[in-house]
RNA sequence: GCGAGGAUGGCGGAACUGGUAGACGCGCUAGACUUAGGAUCUAGUGGCCUAGCCGUGCGGGUUCAAGUCCCGCUCCUCGCACCA
């Protein structure tokens, strides 16, 4: 049993429409071709880098992949026919725990001959594979991957550079530790107390790790300034960098120790009355009396077996001890009692804080647990004496108000802004620089970058660790410090690089004398931090990025790919962009100019698809079933592409029909029943133009799901319009092709081959884009509303160029809507131009 | 708790500066062609007590006119979360 018997309707198998078939051959010829390959020189048409994220190579493309690179292939498609030299480049972010952890499993079960590289290559080949059949038009030419010493001996180059700069420093610090990973964490890269990757609880441990100075750029990453970003992004990085402008205040302890404390609210520190300090500061040991030693320790204790989720969860009531200490406030020298709570982190400010229970919630519940003293010293506008006392009080005043209590700021407004945008907190940095106890200051949430990992699979840290010298960098012309291939990979998952004796032992770079190697890998991050810039010239021997080419192509002009970047990747790869341009490599200071998110494709369960839950949709499968072009269509009409959607596998037949029906315009079939059809060719003209119009906007503000309904149109109309009889004019021939020419960039493979079967000699992607002619679109006649009191009462045809009279004449004489006016006062007429005419009547 | 976004037919979703709510598609119903149809084509499809009335999460308001603007809520999603 063959198709052709099972289908007589449309004739011969050839002129039947096989996916399968002409998707093979048009990929096969675009790569003979080189039709996508990008001469970087070319200098006729303007550039345009289009930009998507590359994928880890895990092996397998999923759906995910398809959601996020299909549109974007699109949308690059039609710049390209809009007349700009597109790049539009891809590559592999290799380096990762995925095939570590794959060789370790492998290692722990008695498999030999498992290693990260050899894995990594393979799944890059297969998925190389895959992506060849999604037709996109990536240039792959100039492939970018990161685990090839060629790429991340620059990393290495970097490193070092910045390490003389400062920028990179070596420093003990608590770090999150995932003990299934065997490694430290980024802050970036915990949520919820768990790791990105494992999912397990994250310890805290202390540790010298290695990190980049992302904090001294905090300022300049908070500026967006001429960037096209979702607003959505610029806020998460403006609260991840958590800016907070207040001062500095020194209090001394009565033994004499300076205690700095960060405030948000200098203008509040006459209402101090304790002050509390994290367990870990470094004063808390040597302030703790004798008689609170004991309870001391313990809380210390406690708190540092905590993870982080247990804190969190204990975070509704306030803990803490008194260490029967001290501490003058130094604006009224008022004799206050230092606590230690595990509410105040040492990570952030100054690790200690003035409390003001008056004016500070946190603060004004720790009182209350423990009894301690709450002094009013903002008083809320028009609040009375009674208001302010503080047994009264249910919870602390941080609004507006006028300062009181507060010695020489008595009277001063606080009007709730922050900073010195408050007269009152501008008076009291003022008052407590005048008498030198603090300073203006500036505090960020914002951590400096950890980047140390203590696996194998990665760029290794250039470091070595020399008996005379200290800490050396490798020097330059020793790079790259090679991966070694031959590691035998631990069950415990511990870096192989630790017991590597050729890796290890080295020669100081200075003294010549014996040294150790760093042992520990840079996070990924740092590779995906710049390899858009590499992307250029990917295999240029003597320099990361070639200066001249940088200059022309970037910033990228779109870049596009999921929102869970929004802080890790988004944020490293601004501050490395600025980092590479104050070592002298770039003259960009931002990376991405225009940047747009799409959502998560779901299962058909609503949830996120994964193999446990046995909701993950083939899209191998699915290309066989349908045809590339009918999956890359249905991704992209499901619905907005920024929102996500979840699969649905009865949603995609319409697209199979869709592009059956544009096929059976050019080849023949499906014809309808053409007695009932009727359609002018002004008409026809008018619906092209529309769709030209409509396509265009759609697609350059990537809603490709209307786009797609526009096209729907577009087809029905010549469907129509072929069966009125109209398939012998040259508006319906020029119509078809404009169809092609708007459908090309969705659907690459059909277009394409309908093109060739229209006697076309060129690619279908190398036509320019049609351009609507607005006179096109002009209409003889337009139905209008008719409305009295509010409410639609019937239609009118109305000539286009009719004055009001015209149309309100017309409007009255409507069957319906004179039952309605009649014996009625008309009280005013309104005419909305084409649209719409309102009565309304008493 | 703070910040951002959202809620429209049985389903996914359209709707420009307020101007005929439900484009386009899925599903469904009927018909045509058929030995057959889960193919194709044609027509229909928000609800109801159907010359009309009611309908865009809920309650108010502005307006000739509100999915769209204003006020007050509910719920959902995402991000941050004891950040001083």
């Amino acid at each position: 049993m063959t198709d052709t018997i099972r289908d007589p309707a449309t004739g011969s198998r050839q002129d039947r429409y096989v996916p399968g078939e002409i998707e093979k051959k048009w990929q096969q010829r675009w790569r003979e071709e080189g039709l996508y390959e990008v001469d970087l020189n070319d200098d006729s048409r303007p550039k345009y880098y289009f930009l998507t994220m590359y994928p880890y190579p895990s092996g397998d493309l999923h759906m995910g992949h398809w959601y996020a690179e299909v549109p974007a292939d699109a949308a690059a498609r039609f710049t390209r026919m809009r007349g700009y030299n597109v790049l539009f480049p891809m590559g592999f972010d290799a380096f990762g725990l995925p095939a570590e952890n794959a060789a370790v499993k492998a290692a722990r079960e008695g498999v030999p001959n498992v290693h990260p590289a050899r894995l990594t290559y393979e799944r890059i080949e297969r998925m190389k594979q895959q992506f060849d059949q999604m037709g996109a038009m990536f240039d792959w030419s100039k492939e970018v991957v990161t685990c090839d010493p060629e790429y991340y001996k620059w990393n290495q180059r970097f490193f070092i550079e910045m390490m003389e700069r400062g920028l990179a420093y070596r420093k003990e610090s608590v770090v999150n530790w995932d003990p299934v990973d065997q490694t430290v964490l980024a802050n970036e890269q915990v949520i919820d107390g768990r790791g990105e990757r494992s999912g397990a609880l994250i310890e805290r441990r202390l540790m010298p790790q290695w990190h980049l100075k992302i904090t001294d750029y905090a300022d300049e990453l908070l500026d967006f300034e001429g960037l096209d970003w979702p607003a959505r992004v610029r806020t998460m990085q403006t609260n991840w960098i958590g800016r907070s402008e207040g001062a500095e205040v020194v209090f001394k302890s009565e033994q004499g120790d300076d205690i700095v404390v960060f405030t948000t609210r200098p203008d509040t520190l006459w209402g101090a009355t304790f002050m509390v300090l994290a367990p870990e500061h470094p004063l808390v040991a040597k302030l703790t009396s004798d008689e609170q030693r004991a309870a001391v320790e313990a809380y210390v204790e406690r708190t540092s077996h905590l993870t982080e989720v247990d804190r969190m969860a204990e975070a509704k009531e306030k803990t803490g001890v008194f260490i029967g200490a001290y501490a003058v406030n130094p604006v009224n020298q008022a004799r206050i009692p230092i606590w230690i709570a595990d509410y105040v982190l040492m990570g952030y400010g100054t690790g200690a804080i003035m409390a003001v229970p008056y004016g500070d919630q946190r603060d004004f519940e720790f009182a209350r647990e423990f009894g301690l003293d709450i002094v009013p010293v903002v008083r809320p506008d028009g609040a009375a004496d009674d208001d302010l006392d503080p047994g009264r009080l249910e919870e602390a005043w941080a609004g507006p108000g006028t300062l009181v209590n507060s010695g020489p700021l008595d009277g001063i407004r606080h009007n709730g802004e922050k900073g010195r945008a408050s007269p009152a907190i501008a008076a009291a940095i003022e008052y407590l620089e005048s008498i030198g106890a603090g300073r203006e200051q500036t505090t960020y949430r914002l951590r400096d970058w950890l980047i140390s990992r203590q696996r194998y699979w990665g760029t290794p840290i250039p470091v070595l660790y020399c008996d005379a010298c200290g800490i050396v960098p490798e020097k330059l012309e020793n790079l790259p410090v090679v991966l070694p291939e031959d590691v035998a990979f631990m069950p415990t998952g511990e870096s192989p690089l630790k017991t590597h004796a050729a890796f290890l032992n080295a020669t100081c770079p200075r003294c010549d004398g014996p040294a150790k190697r760093e042992t520990d890998t840079m996070d990924t991050f740092m590779d995906s931090s710049w390899y858009w810039f590499r992307y250029l010239s990917p295999h240029d021997d003597d320099r990361p990025i070639d200066p001249e080419l940088a200059d022309r192509w970037t910033p990228v002009d779109m870049y596009t790919g999921g929102i869970e970047h929004a802080i890790l990747h988004l944020l490293y790869a601004r501050f490395f962009t600025k980092v590479l341009r104050d070592l002298g490599y770039v003259n960009i200071s931002e990376p991405f100019r225009s940047l747009r998110n799409q959502g998560m494709i779901l299962g058909s369960d609503n949830e996120k698809m994964s193999k446990s839950r046995g909701n993950v949709v083939n899209p191998d499968d699915l290309v066989a079933q349908y045809g590339a072009d009918t999956v890359r269509a249905y991704l992209m009409f499901m619905g907005p592409w920024d929102q996500g959607a979840p699969w649905s596998y009865t949603g995609i037949d319409g697209q199979a029909r869709f592009l059956n029906r544009v096929w059976s315009l050019v080849v023949g079939g499906g014809e309808g029943d053409e007695a009932k059809a009727s359609m002018t060719e002004a008409d026809l003209r008018r619906a092209v133009h529309h769709a030209i119009k409509e396509v265009t906007e759609d697609l350059e503000a990537f809603r490709f799901n209307t786009a797609i309904a526009e096209l729907m149109t577009l087809q029905g109309a010549l469907s129509k319009a072929r069966a009125a009889g109209l398939a012998a004019t040259d508006t319906w021939r020029e119509g078809v092709r404009t169809l092609l020419k708007l459908l090309a960039p969705i659907a690459p493979h059909i277009t394409e081959e309908l093109w060739h079967r229209l006697g076309e000699e060129g690619s279908v992607h190398l036509q320019s884009w049609p351009e609507h002619d607005p006179a096109a679109l002009v209409v003889d006649t337009v139905t209008m509303a008719v409305q009295v009191n509010g409410k639609v009462r019937g239609q009118i045809e109305a000539p286009r160029e009719a004055d009001k009279d015209a149309v309100l004449a017309l409007a009255r004489a409507e069957q319906n809507v004179a039952r309605y006016l009649e014996g009625k006062e008309v009280a005013r007429e309104i005419v909305v131009p084409g649209r719409l005419v309102s009565f309304v009547v008493k």
